[in-house]
DNA sequence: GATCCATTTGTTTTT
DNA sequence: CAAATGGATC
């Protein structure tokens, strides 16, 4: 596309229309009736609340639809009923997911109830895709130009560790990395660099952090380009500078729908409710039980203060469970009952009982990789499907004894989540020669291939480059060509710059007339970079060429080269079309908004899940969100969920002991069975884990059984029976305590005289407080000492 | 300019 | 224990 400004916009950019009313509407609607058919009863079948939460479409609405209760249903329906019933037009819905594949799926479903007429919902996307429609029509007003390219992470790196270099700040010490996690999260904070307090950058390269930032976006207009932050942030500052733009939108978005609302971040805030001052009809759909993301910016307090932001809101809670066996909705419901500060849901199960929830011990990490793949083959055997079974874990070093074990017992399985196809070395090399044919100025791109495959242009030729194109204000590659015909450089790096610029020169004009998929394969050919791989002798060199065809062949579905660029910077997903049976293996957050009958859970470890760093830099929070996470793998089970731990477990290659989660204390015994009494038991002590990293050697003599049960004796007196008798910890209240102390130091204390309410005890009067320990006068129950995070406020 | 060894550093991840 | 960086060497 040569003139980036033809690019339409807006699928449909005539003034806006009045919008239909009365008889117009009801024709609209008639029409749309007779054309899909089954779209008068869109509606049947939804329960109560549901139904409730599609026909409220004026005014600020918040569903808190908790796991399994139909929320994708909700979302779809009620778009279908505001286009069927003529209260908007397609293109007057905005509707806001997280991921491609949220996007994709509501698009496939909101097509089927309303028939094609999704297709036209131009603005049905990510919050990234949209903020890319909504600068690109804008770029002017952002220092840019409509064709700005979106810098993928590892551009993003080398652009700030030249910035760093350039400024004489050591790389050792102030890592690139951690200066682009920093604005990230001021990105992700709404923040520009004006904005940023100034202590926040004080800790960064000797509080330098704000100039860096500042530095960091003055290159990214230069280079005509934008980060992934930016696609919200400038959008926001658009808005906010220019209220006839956002007019602009407010007569357009008459209906706003977001999904996954506990998940965004402040920018997305910002960016929502600036759209949302105008028709106010906004509704987010989200459950704060689900909130995992919190250390990638997202704000669960978003959530829990919509009413607030948004007076006169309108709640719907879904808690019909449709998903889940009631034990397994039991014992999720229970677990996720010790976070405070939620809003506060109560799954209803719609089934059975089914079948308990179990939990597992082993002696180590191969024997719980041995017993699930025993049971998952048990399963397999007596007719279940590999497809109906995952495997969630905490963090991903945990799949590789799976995948090992699958594959010596010949078990299919697929891993989700894995390394990406765009993040791959050799496609993000083929996609940079790919950019730099498309964009002559790209020169994030340009700077990654010029010496790959090698042709002998290292640094001291780029530099030369570099110096020469910015004193000039002209792209890398146009310095290229220019310097290649002086005698600047010897004559060596002097030709392989010819013919590299030559061939893009050539590339170029041919990219005009050929077709984009033949383009990429003669760049990739003449460019000697599908050679060098074939040179490769290593093992997974045969594995690129393959994939380097894959990305020919994924290019085939699209326009130009231009369009199959953009979709790579922000889909960093593709189609797995594989439908074979195999059993899944994913992390708990890849898990989210996924289902299967079968569920196997494991490393339920201290340290491991709840992870030891959550709890290190989050604290309580960090705990609180780890629950969260535990919650959400429970909820994936529809028929079984199977919990496991390990008592040692290889960690950065060494052995180490581990107690069972504290998250396993905190299952109801109703809805749980202990499957074995584990070896776990009698070889590991109580209490140790805290202990042993101060006093290594004086646990092992907490090891002996009579020991074991002292402690559990004097562990008796507190709380509920716990499941299967896992009172690890002596006296764990006084240890969770201390620890829990730690990381609540800012937490909202209680005050003596509060009435307050405990699960197990019922309603009672504070008497005493003692840090985060409450002395709790209950009603139905003695004075009882309990920590603050088991008790609400009433 | 390229290659080899030593040192580091190990969650979760979309766009 | 391994991968991935970075620095020192050829």
């Amino acid at each position: 596309m040569a003139d980036p400004n033809a690019v339409p916009f807006f699928d449909d950019d005539e003034p806006p229309t009045p919008r239909p009313s009365g008889i117009a509407a009801r024709a609209m609607a008639g029409v749309m009736q007779a054309r899909t058919g089954a779209a008068g009863n869109y509606l049947e079948g939804l329960n109560p609340e549901q139904r409730e939460a599609v026909e409220t479409t004026e005014g600020p609405l918040l569903v808190l639809a908790g796991a399994g209760t139909g929320k994708t249903r909700v979302l779809t329906t009620r778009i279908a009923h505001i286009l069927a019933t003529g209260r908007a037009r397609p293109s007057e819905i905005l509707a806001v997911t997280f991921t491609n594949k949220a996007a994709r799926e509501m698009k496939n479903r909101v097509a089927s109830l309303v028939g094609d007429v999704a297709e036209g919902m131009p603005w049905l996307g990510t919050f990234h895709s949209i903020g890319t429609k909504i600068l690109r029509r804008h770029a002017e007003l952002a220092e840019l130009k409509s064709s700005f390219t979106i810098l993928d992470t590892d551009d993003q790196i080398r652009l700030l560790k030249q910035i760093l270099s350039a400024e004489n700040i050591d790389e050792k010490r102030w890592p690139a990395r951690s200066l682009a996690w920093a604005i990230d999260g001021w990105k992700n904070r709404g923040l520009a660099p004006k904005d940023v307090p100034p202590g926040d950058g004080a800790a960064i390269a000797n509080g330098r952090g704000k100039d860096l930032y500042a530095l960091y976006q003055e290159r990214l207009k230069t280079l005509n380009a934008s980060d992934f932050g930016d696609l919200l942030l400038e959008p926001i500052r658009i808005f906010r500078e220019h209220p006839d733009v956002l007019e602009q939108y407010h007569r357009r978005f008459r209906y706003m729908l977001v999904d996954e609302y506990q998940d965004t971040n402040v920018a997305q805030y910002l960016w929502l409710r600036l759209l949302a001052q105008g028709p106010r009809n906004l509704c987010c759909v989200g459950d704060d039980d689900q909130s995992i993301y919190g250390w990638r910016g997202a704000e669960v307090d978003n959530i829990l203060r919509f009413e607030k932001d948004f007076p006169g809101a309108k709640v719907i809670r879904l808690e019909r469970n449709y998903r889940s066996d009631a034990h397994i909705l039991g014992a999720a419901s229970h677990l996720i009952a010790h976070n405070e500060g939620r809003l506060g849901k109560t799954l209803r199960p719609q089934g059975e009982d089914g079948e308990k929830v179990t939990v597992t011990g082993s002696w180590d990490s191969g024997e719980e990789a041995r017993s699930i793949a025993d049971e998952i083959e048990t399963v397999h055997r007596k007719g279940g499907q590999l497809n109906d079974i995952a495997i969630l874990v905490r963090a991903s070093f945990q799949m590789r004894e799976f995948e090992d074990r699958f594959v010596n017992l010949g078990i299919d399985y697929r891993v989700v989540g894995g390394p990406r196809f765009y993040e791959r070395q050799e496609i993000r090399d083929a996609l940079a020669y790919l950019r730099c044919v498309n964009s002559a100025s790209d020169d994030l791109a340009f700077e990654r291939i010029v010496n790959v495959p090698k042709r002998g242009l290292g640094d001291v030729t780029v530099q030369a480059l570099q110096r020469f194109a910015r004193s000039t204000r002209i792209p890398l590659l146009q310095a290229a060509q220019e310097m290649a015909d002086t005698s600047e450089f010897k004559p060596k790096p002097r030709e392989a710059l010819k013919t590299l610029t030559q061939n893009f020169a050539r590339w170029t004009k041919a990219s005009e007339e050929m077709k984009h998929t033949e383009l990429a394969e003669m760049v990739l050919d003449e460019s000697g970079y599908t050679e060098m791989w074939r040179q490769d002798r290593s093992a997974d060199a045969s594995g690129r060429l393959e994939n380097l065809k894959e990305l020919v062949r994924s290019m085939d579905g699209f326009e130009n080269l231009q369009g199959f660029l953009e979709h790579v910077s922000l889909v960093m997903d593709t189609e797995s079309g594989a439908n074979d049976d195999k059993v899944t293996l994913m992390t708990l957050h890849a898990a989210k908004g996924l289902e299967y009958d079968v569920v196997f859970l494991p490393g339920w470890e201290e340290g491991l899940f709840p992870h030891q760093r959550s709890l290190d830099e989050s604290g309580r929070a960090g705990l609180e969100e780890e629950r969260r996470l535990a919650y959400v793998g429970l909820t994936r089970a529809k028929k079984r969920a199977k919990i496991y731990f390990a008592s040692n477990r290889r960690i950065h290659g060494m052995w180490q002991s581990s107690l069972p989660s504290r998250f396993l204390d905190e299952l109801p015994n109703k809805h749980v069975e202990v499957t074995e009494a584990p070896a776990a038991f009698s070889n590991r002590g109580f209490g140790e884990s805290r202990f042993d990293r101060l006093e290594p050697f004086q646990a092992s003599t907490y090891n002996t059984p009579g020991w074991q049960r002292a402690q559990a004796r004097k562990d008796s007196g507190f709380a509920e029976p716990r499941a299967g008798g896992f009172n690890r910890r002596g006296g764990p209240v006084v240890i969770e305590g201390e620890l829990v102390a730690k990381s609540t130091a800012n937490a909202a204390s209680y005050v003596v005289g509060e009435r307050v309410f405990h699960d197990k005890f019922g309603y009672g009067e504070v008497i005493e407080v003692e840090g985060n320990k409450l002395m709790v006068a209950f009603e139905k129950a003695d004075t009882k000492r309990v920590i603050d995070s088991f008790v609400k406020r009433v």
